[in-house]
Parts: C-alpha cells; structure tokens; sequence
DNA sequence: CTGAAAGCGCTAACAC
DNA sequence: GTGTTAGCGCTTTCAG
C-alpha cells in the first residue's frame, strides 16, 4: 500500500521520547550527557533508539548548538596518492574521534580554495584542514584567519599560520649533497609549475642551496607544467649530448615519469642517470627500480594535521602557528640512484 | 577589543533584511527564486549578500528543506589510486552540479559499512554513492534500501541494485584469451582476500571462465591477502621449477608487487613472465614496464555515479536497478606481456 | 511583488 | 532526575 517512492522519514526525538514515556530533554540528555540521566531510563530509551535505529539529526544539533563535528578539507587533487593518501589519514584520523569530514579538491585553482572555503563555512563546519596553493598569498586562508575559523595547513609551512610539515628545503639540500657524494655534477631539477606550489618553490630552493653548497652549477630546471607531457619534455634534455647524470625531480609523479623518460632515452636507471623523487608515496617503494625519494609520512601528515585541529577544538580556541608541527622526512636510498657513470666524472 | 579567540559569527539572513529594508523572506528569494523578486530589490540585496560574504546557513535550509545538497560517499579505502580516482571524479562531478560530498572509508570492514550509512543517514544526505564489500550480502545496502534513501553503488555489479560498474569477468576472460593467443599455458591468478570483495571474486570466475574456454587447468591460485607480503607470496611461487608462465593480478597494486617479486626472482618481464593487471590506475601507463591492464574508467565511474544519482534525485526518485550503467573498459597492451617463453610452450 | 508567521529537530537554560 | 520552553537560521505557505 504504501508508495514506493516514499523515503522512509527518519524518527525524530519525540518519537522516541514518547514511545519512552519521557521527555524529549531526557532522550537529548541520554546522548548528551548520559550521567545525568537515571540508569533505568538511560537504558529503556537506548533500548528504544536501537530498536528504530535512531540517530540525531546532525542538521538540528548543529543548528542549534552551532557545532558540526564536521571538519572541512581542501586539496589540491585526489589524483596524486600523495593528498589521496593524506586524506585517508584525515578520514581515519577524524572517525576515530567522531568527527566527518566534507573534503572539496581545487586542482591547485585558488578561486576552488576560495569557494571552497565559503561552502565550507556555510555548512558550518568546525575547523578546515587544508593545502592552499600559496601560503603567503592564499585569499582562502585570509579569510578563514578574519572570520577566526579554526584551520591548520597541511604541507604548506608559512611562519604565521599553523602547519603540519616538513622541511622539504633541507631534506631537498641533503639529497643534493648525497647526490654529490655519489659523484654527480651535472644535476638538473624536474619541477612541476612553480607558481602553483610553494612546496615546489621551497624544494626549488633547497635544491639550490645544496648546489650552491657543493659549490656546484646547477643545470637549467626542467619545466613541466603538465604531468601528460613530462615524458617529452624530461626526454627532450636526456637526448642532449651533456645531458645530466642526475635528475632531482620536485615529486614522485615526476620522477615516475622520468624514469619512464630514460627508458625512451635508451638510458638506464642508475647506471646512466640517477633519479630521484619526493613525496615518498607507497607505490614508489614497489617499483623496479624503487624509487630513490624524501619519504613524507603523508598519511600521518593528515592524522596530525586532525590531531591539532580537534586539541585546538576541544580546549574552545583556534591552533596557532606556534603548535605548527614539523615532522621528520627520511632520505629513502631506494635503487634508482647510484654512482655518477664515469665519464661524466673525470674531474673527480 | 574584541577578543582574540571570538569566532566572527557568520551575518544570518535578518542581517541582510535589514540592512535591505526588506522582509528575510524576501533574501531568501533571492536565493531559491529569484524570478520572483523584482530586479532592483533582487540587486541590491544581492549587493549587500557579497559585501558581507553572506551564504545562507546550510543546516538551516537542511533542516527547514529536508534537503541537504550533500551526498555521502563510502569507500573502501583510498590508499588504493582507484578509489581515489574515483572520489577525484564525484568531487568534481559533485561540486559542478551544486552539491557537496561527505566521505568515509571502510577499510573493507562491513562494520564501518553500516556505521557510515547511519552517520551519512543522521547528516540528511539526499543519496549515496558507495562501494561495498559484497552488493549480495551487504547490510549497509539493506538498510539504505529500506529507508529508500537514495543510492548508487560503484564498482559492485548486482542485478537489483543500481550499478556503475564494468563487466570484469568477461574482461578478464578475455585477457586470458589473450594470454593464450601469447602461447600462455601455465597461468596463475594472483588475488587479494578473495572474500572482502565481490569485484575480485567476479574477476577471479572470469579468469577461470577463460582458462575453461581454452582448455586449460588453471595453476592454483595465489592468494595475498596482505599486501605488505605480496611479494613474497608471489616471490615464493616464481621459484619453483614449474613455475607459471603468467601471472594474471586482480589488481593494478598487486600486479605492481608482482613485477617487483619477478625482479628479485631474477625474472624479466615479460621475456621471462608477463604479468597483468586490473584496474588502470593512471600510473600504471608511465610504468617501465608499462602495465599491461584492463583499464577501467575510474574517474568516470564516480562522475557517472553522480550523475545518475543526481538525476534521480531531481525527479524526486531513486535509482532504480534498471538504470544501471556498465561502462567500457579495455584492454591495454603494455609492456609486462610478451610470447611465452619458448621453453614452456613447446607443445603448441 | 512582498511580508508575517510557523516550524524543521534539537539542546540548554531554567523550573520543579 | 526530569520536564517545559525558547530559539538556532532558514523556507514557505498564506495574506495582502
């Protein structure tokens, strides 16, 4: 008899509150602040949410208590494993403390941060974990900050905001000295657009410095502002006739695609060129050869990232830049780096 | 003055009445019906909306509506790039259309399933988008359906519920075909636990589909249930003497370990072994060797799941079983399979 | 074309 | 320990 299409409504507080023979306070209270309820009741009106599978309205509480337990989450693009992977750290990290997440992607446009944002907030939501394209310029992380809407950035590390990070510079000027140490001197960097990213301008730098440090001339950046023609555009150098011996390449995307490069290039990895990546997604670990990389622990980057967001929440204040985290990054000496080829290091 | 930690409370909807001398009924016309207020008033509130960054409250319209322009999203896992292509593909798909999205991941527990369907449920989400462990037996999928709150599953394939998915038996049935044609006769299919997805366990039936087809005793299948100890698994069968000639994966991430298990076995592929995937998650392409796989559209299959969901939602429906969509996957020809081995196929 | 008023489901004073 | 009540911000009849 009844209509197929009819969506069942869900059973509101009074319904149970009546069917408890209590007052819908009481059944509020039960969820609430169960202690102040007597046991008998407590569990009699358990007893009766189980049976009709009762759950508040998460609209009403939040309306009226103007909290959300929902955290917002604004990243550049799911499909690098890098944000995927922080993302499911956030998803675990917030479950586990009983908040949900409603995520929005940008693909690094800063008018989607912008939006993002503002949909974000219109949901009320009680905090936003976010990675903004530039921390210094972000209008999305201005707005948030005026409005004293709690948020921690995740990758980004400016001095003004609170971060979770690493020192993706100095791990970048290490692995140039590594690289060094291994015998390589013409060494050229793989970067993705550097205005869509400070992280890549900060390896960028780190880059830099550790050249500058080995006292040595860094060969032209190779663009690639589009990962579809990375493969070219890396190839296009690797058939030069002083091509690098090694490729400092700004993520593992990157390097992916380098590897592939030398490949086409008829060259090996890493006997011909070395490699590397950073970022330290899982899948570079099973590759042959595994890639050589700056390990992030992206999925503890998101759990952390949560951690100081819901602190910060629960003691009723925003984070602020002193609680920012740096947390360790480890060298990865995977398979695709090794001794510069001889030729290339006469000077030695 | 104002204290540092005061959250800047969002203007309401009286606000802007006031300032525009016109009724809050009136602003919220403007908003959800705009013909029917007159241009100047339209623009002037419009003008004062923008000024103050006002964007009406969204758990107030979801409670007043009964309407939330959220959908819920429930996935295994996005640790795997196919899912987090997916969840890539409903943002964007999502965000177009004027909805947001509200995720939670399962780790492929049936516990986390109907956990996240009552969260979703208590959010007053207008449909859900999921993948769940097994469409046949899945309680999550019960209650959704018994709510009659809208849903559409992903990946899963099931002749009562409404599907996004790909015919993966008859794919792999094919593969195998392929694989034959190649002089294959030995061929191993490697699967994750078989029992925590319907999709591996249709791709495996596929497989055995096609080694029946072609007259062939498949070799016992290797199981992996844990993908930290994939290559070992798979390391482990490559070393004996009768080894299979091909692996057939029921993943692109296992496959990815299989070719890492035949480099420390000290096979090449595919001189020595080919080796297939499934899923084509995009890195398989860049791959050195590139993965041969069967490539389904994941980014699609979240966009189409949107849009199917959403437009039932527009009629004021649900999806129905018969507006299930298979999409085309195929077959990529990578670099991970080649001609058996002329040793083992002598008998051809 | 615009306004007044009720109420979505819940919680938190405040009474008792 | 429990009930009564007001109201969170919005939309939507219903009047005018």
């Amino acid at each position: 008899m009844e209509k197929d299409s009819a969506r069942v409504d869900p059973v509101s507080i009074l319904e149970i509150a009546r069917r408890a023979h209590v007052s819908p306070a009481t059944v509020s209270r039960v969820f609430n602040r169960p202690e102040k309820v007597s046991a008998a009741t407590r569990e009699q009106v358990r007893a009766i949410c189980n049976e009709l599978g009762y759950r508040p309205n998460a609209s009403a509480r939040t309306l009226r208590t103007q909290r959300s337990q929902v955290l917002g989450v604004i990243l550049p693009t799911l499909s690098n494993p890098v944000f995927a992977e922080c993302l499911q750290g956030i998803a675990q990290a917030t479950a586990a403390l009983g908040f949900s997440i409603m995520p929005a992607t940008t693909d690094y446009r800063v008018e989607s941060e912008q939006e993002a944002v503002a949909t974000l907030q219109s949901f009320g939501v009680d905090g936003t974990i976010l990675v903004v394209s530039d921390a210094e310029t972000s209008v999305a992380l201005q707005t948030l900050a005026q409005r004293r809407s709690p948020y921690v950035l995740v990758y980004n590390r400016h001095p003004f905001h609170p971060c979770v990070s690493v020192a993706g510079d100095t791990a970048l000027c290490d692995l140039v000295h590594e690289l060094v140490q291994l015998g390589h001197r013409r060494i050229a960097m793989v970067c993705g657009k550097l205005d869509a990213s400070d992280r890549a301008q900060q390896r960028h730098s780190g880059f830099m410095q550790g050249m500058h440090d080995a006292g040595l001339l860094p060969e032209p950046t190779i663009q690639v502002p589009f990962i579809e023609t990375a493969i070219e555009e890396v190839a296009r150098v690797l058939r030069t006739p002083y091509r690098p011996t090694a490729l400092v390449c700004s993520n593992d995307l990157i390097a992916i695609r380098a590897l592939r490069a030398a490949h086409e290039c008829g060259l090996r990895v890493p006997s011909d060129l070395s490699i590397t990546g950073f970022d330290g997604i899982s899948l570079g670990r099973d590759l042959t050869p595994a890639l050589t990389t700056i390990v992030q622990p992206n999925h503890d980057m998101g759990r952390k990232g949560v951690e100081l967001l819901v602190r910060a929440l629960r003691d009723g204040r925003q984070p602020t830049a002193s609680e920012s985290i740096t947390l360790a990054c480890h060298f990865h000496r995977g398979e695709s780096c090794a001794q510069a080829p001889s030729a290339h290091c006469a000077d030695t």
